[in-house]
RNA sequence: GGGGCAUUAACUCAGUUGGUAGAGUGCUUGCAUGGCAUGCAAGACGUCAGCGGUUCAAAUCCGCUAUGCUCCA
């Protein structure tokens, strides 16, 4: 055993930042688990961030900065709870440094923290280092003092980090722990996991790669690390793995005590599970926290899986009820010391939770009475295996577990064809990678240069509606090609981006600004205007003249769009205020759509809204128009405006500075979108429609402002046609269309059955035509206009009237068409092999048609009437011959 | 984004090569009954998710749409 103070989880964090504070870095809050990257699903390392940064997309707001970043990976999940420190949730504690210092700095630290303030004995550190690197091995070797015998060479795979293909690159230095030092210098092979683990990541990111595969050298050179918490607890804590940390032990310890088991005299697999259990709980717990729900894409299955895992591994331990929640509340506590937001979220994470569980739940049974039938069917036909299409089946159109299917047939001596079912998981993934490629990239490709050489776009459009901007570069749409243009002339589509811009690129939900470019003998129409990182893209259409790169504009945006953007876009955050207000505090976005005439806001809810909530709300921001509360717009420190209890968006933007739309006493929320100044200027709102989404969420759909009166208007339309029309006010239209309803209900009805006496009471009449044929009675009759319906139950009711008897109706329901039944006793059917469904196929092929049905009961239609009469005698002379 | 499955009475669900729409629970009514899922009998309730197609005939087959479930990426 090492002697070193053994460290709390907290204090190896704390520390850590602690320690790169006093050396100048920034401490700067974990992001949020749902990345601003779109291309990758999850935060999924400690630089993610800081990507842009590190791509020189996005300018570094300090030159250091230092972070613990809680992190999801399920690449490895089976890995799990097997190995000693596989995870899928991690915190990664990092410095960073955006062209500040350099290689020599970041080893220094590194040793430093490793040795003083973890107090790591040295002789249990190995430092690795990138074959090439010599520059790296030559600090270590001179500036550390460590012996040349003991720094490790390696290559490529292990320590050369790049992002992609191409972009900015650079070698590693690795720190590994030691666990057995007296098996000397002379053996050293990092990759034994049983004696090492590597602790502490150095990434010098020094080259840019081009196309080619050239290295350049960069002009500033990033500084990129990450030291793993889990994994230093281990260290500091000497468990024999991560699980056991008291990072995650306390879970997996609720987790025995609700199952009843010991953990220290648990098997390997009991532990296992339980170790699974541990680390998937801070995973959904920390998920949730960011706004992340169970769905069946993307994210949402990420942590679908992870909680069914969960449920699954729970009950193999034994626990029948739903327990999540109760192991979800120690994964809270522990974690609400770093992250407070677990804390404050806790009831919507426990109403997820509990949604997802009891939905496994049912999924699960349904699963298990699919199964018993397959077994079933199996045992029948004396088979022993079930096949690897019905697990499937089972997996993947039913949502069970292969190893539950494994299990229960196992309980019937059952086996499962696995090479069938892992050929038909194969087939099913291929299906699901197929369409990745086809995405059309010229039109970006072509922004993309502009985008990269023209710098940031600065926004002008909180305060001015028009600007003199000057064009740093044009793209010409074009349905083949798309391209990049010196200049565009008149009917050409484009999109143009200029230094500086009043219009409102799409973002946060608000939709472009329209408007127009202009200058000399030149006009540009702009119906729409994204953003690309910070550039604003304007895309319209020129109108007239030529627009040459380098000149100068006139950017003029639409004012009566603009105003009616402002007004849906602030009604938007009241509507949120009211929703906490009258629903549940714990209401909060989940997507929003501000448009010129209308406003769409998706939120997450713990219940549906009543329709007197849905008005409470509407009142509550009518209230709140009429008051006239006058905005006030602040940027500040993301720290301060949390504290002063802004409303904040998961998945904020991570950066410094935030923006706080604030209407005192009613609402603050973060937003990077343009507002009234006076809530008076919304004028009115009124809520169109509230529906549910999916599980958990609710859509509400809203007009505010100028756009109220075209809703209006063509609501009132519609209302006016209506009460022309039922001839009564426009209050009474209800009633009225329950009254038509109510009589056209009933009156139909009396119309069936006054049909339906009238083939009876037709039939009746017909009773004596019946001719008697050896022991049988024959009928066979035309019975005019009639119903195919009323015509059916005329045929079986002459039947039972007639005993032992052949029936065949026909009735003409409508011009050009002809309705034949057959009605068979079973004798008829028995003793002289006639069958209904056989015979009145023939004879309707008579008049045109066909048909068939059962032996003793058949229909069938024509449509040439004119040889009916040639078809009954047809009918009636097989029946004479047939039963005689 | 791509597959699979489902949608039938107020609820849970049956409906086997296309041919009379059903069960249990609940509801209403009557009779019996001193409880534990009261008992017996009668009755009402259906746009078979929606739209289109094939067919003499569609809950059933085909296509589209919507909603839900589920797997893959």
């Amino acid at each position: 055993m090492a002697n070193f103070p053994s460290l709390s989880g907290r204090d190896i964090r704390e520390k850590f930042l602690k320690f790169y504070e006093e050396r100048q870095h920034k401490i700067l809050p974990s992001a949020s688990l749902i990345p601003e990257d779109p291309t990758v699903m999850l935060t999924i390392a400690g630089m993610l961030p800081f990507k842009p940064i590190f791509l020189g997309q996005r300018q570094a707001p300090q030159p250091r900065a230092t972070t613990s970043q809680k992190c999801i990976r399920t690449n490895d999940i089976e890995n799990v709870g097997r190995t000693a420190r596989h995870h899928t949730f991690f915190e990664m504690l990092g410095n960073f440094s955006f062209g500040d210092y350099f290689k020599e700095q970041a080893i220094e630290w590194a040793w430093e923290l490793s040795t003083q303030v973890y107090k790591l004995p040295a002789n249990r550190i190995v430092p690795s280092v990138f074959n090439e690197d010599d520059e790296a091995f030559a600090i270590w070797r001179d500036r550390i003092g460590i012996p040349e015998h003991r720094i490790q060479r390696m290559g490529e795979k292990d320590n050369f980090w790049k992002s992609g293909v191409t972009g900015p690159c650079g070698p590693c230095s690795e720190l590994y722990y030691d666990f057995h030092p007296e098996l000397g210098d002379e053996n050293i092979d990092l990759e034994d996991d049983s004696r090492f683990i590597e602790f502490y990541n150095l990434v010098f990111m020094q080259y840019n790669r081009d196309a080619d595969g050239n290295l350049t050298p960069l002009e500033n050179k990033n500084i990129d690390t990450g030291l793993g918490l889990e994994r230093m607890a281990q260290i500091l804590q000497q468990v024999p793995n991560n699980y056991e940390t008291d990072l995650i032990f306390p879970i997996i310890k609720t987790a025995a005590e609700i199952a009843g088991i010991d953990y220290s005299k648990a098997d390997e697999k009991t532990k296992t599970s339980l170790k699974v259990i541990g680390d998937h709980v801070r995973s959904v717990v920390h998920m949730i926290a960011d706004g992340v729900t169970g769905k069946n894409t993307g994210r949402g299955y990420i942590l679908r899986r992870l909680i069914r895992r969960v449920v699954r591994k729970g009950r193999s331990l034994g626990i029948e009820a739903n327990f999540i929640n109760q192991v979800a509340e120690t994964a809270i506590a522990l974690s609400e010391a770093a992250y407070p937001n677990v804390r404050e979220r806790e009831d919507f994470i426990t109403s997820q939770l509990e949604r997802e569980e009891s939905q496994f739940l049912k999924t699960l049974d349904r699963g298990e009475k699919l199964l018993a039938d397959i077994i079933a069917d199996a045992t029948n036909l004396g088979s022993k295996q079930i096949s690897g299409q019905d697990a499937f089946e089972l997996y993947a159109t039913y949502g069970f577990p292969l190893e539950l299917t494994q299990e229960i047939a196992e309980e019937h001596s059952l086996t499962v064809d696995i090479e069938e079912f892992n050929r038909e998981m194969q087939q099913h993934q291929e299906l699901g990678s197929k369409d990745l490629e086809a995405i059309d990239l010229t039109a970006k490709n072509a922004l993309g240069e502009i985008v990269k050489s023209s710098g940031d776009t600065s926004f002008l459009g909180y305060s001015d509606l028009i600007s003199q901007s000057q064009v740093m570069g044009i793209v010409i749409i074009n349905e083949e090609n798309s391209h990049n243009a010196k200049s565009a002339t008149a009917r050409e589509q484009v999109q143009i981006v200029l230094d500086k811009t009043p219009f409102y690129g799409e973002s946060g939900g608000q939709i472009g600004d329209k408007g127009y470019l202009s200058g000399d003998d030149v006009l540009i129409r702009i119906d729409d205007v994204q953003k690309e990182g910070n550039v604003f893209v304007h895309q319209g259409k020129v109108d007239r003249g030529t627009i040459n790169v380098g000149d100068t504009v006139n950017a003029t945006i639409d004012r009566a769009c603009r105003r009616r953007v402002q007004a849906n876009h602030t009604a938007t955050h009241l509507l949120q205020a009211a929703l906490k207000k009258v629903v549940d505090d714990s209401v909060s976005q989940a997507g929003s759509l501000v448009n010129f005439d209308r406003l769409r806001f998706d939120f997450n809810s713990p219940r549906a809204l009543t329709p007197q909530d849905v008005q409470q709300v509407e009142d509550l921001v009518n209230t709140w128009i009429s008051e006239a509360h006058q905005a006030d717009v602040n940027v500040m420190p993301i720290e301060k405006a949390k504290t002063k209890g802004a409303t904040a968006m998961f998945g904020e933007k991570y950066g410094d500075e935030v923006r706080v739309i604030d209407f005192p006493g009613v609402s603050m929320e973060l937003c990077g979108g343009t507002h009234v100044s006076n809530t008076a200027e919304i004028g009115a709102f009124k809520i169109i429609s509230e529906i549910g989404i999916s599980s958990g969420v609710r859509r509400i759909e809203a007009v505010a402002g100028a756009a109220i009166l075209d809703y209006l208007n063509i609501r009132d339309k519609v209302v006016k046609e209506l009460s022309d029309k039922f001839k009564v006010k426009p209050e009474e239209i209800s009633d009225r269309v329950n009254n038509l309803q109510a009589e056209l209900k009933a009156t139909q009805k009396e119309l069936e059955a006054a049909k339906q006496e009238l083939a009876l009471a037709k039939s009746d009449g017909l009773l004596s035509q019946a001719e008697t044929v050896g022991d049988y009675k024959v009928l066979v009759a035309n019975m005019g206009e009639m119903d195919a319906k009323s015509l059916q139950s005329a045929a079986e009711r002459l039947q039972q009237k007639l005993g032992e008897a052949a029936v065949v109706v026909a009735s003409i329901p409508r011009e050009g068409k002809v309705s034949l039944v057959a009605a068979f006793s079973q004798q008829v059917i028995k003793e002289k092999k006639l069958q209904a469904g056989k015979f009145i196929g023939g004879i309707a092929k008579i008049c045109g048609g066909g048909g068939g049905g059962r032996p003793n009961l058949a229909q069938a239609g024509a449509r040439d009437a004119s040889k009916l009469d040639e078809a009954l005698d047809t009918a009636k002379q097989q029946l004479v011959a047939g039963l005689s």
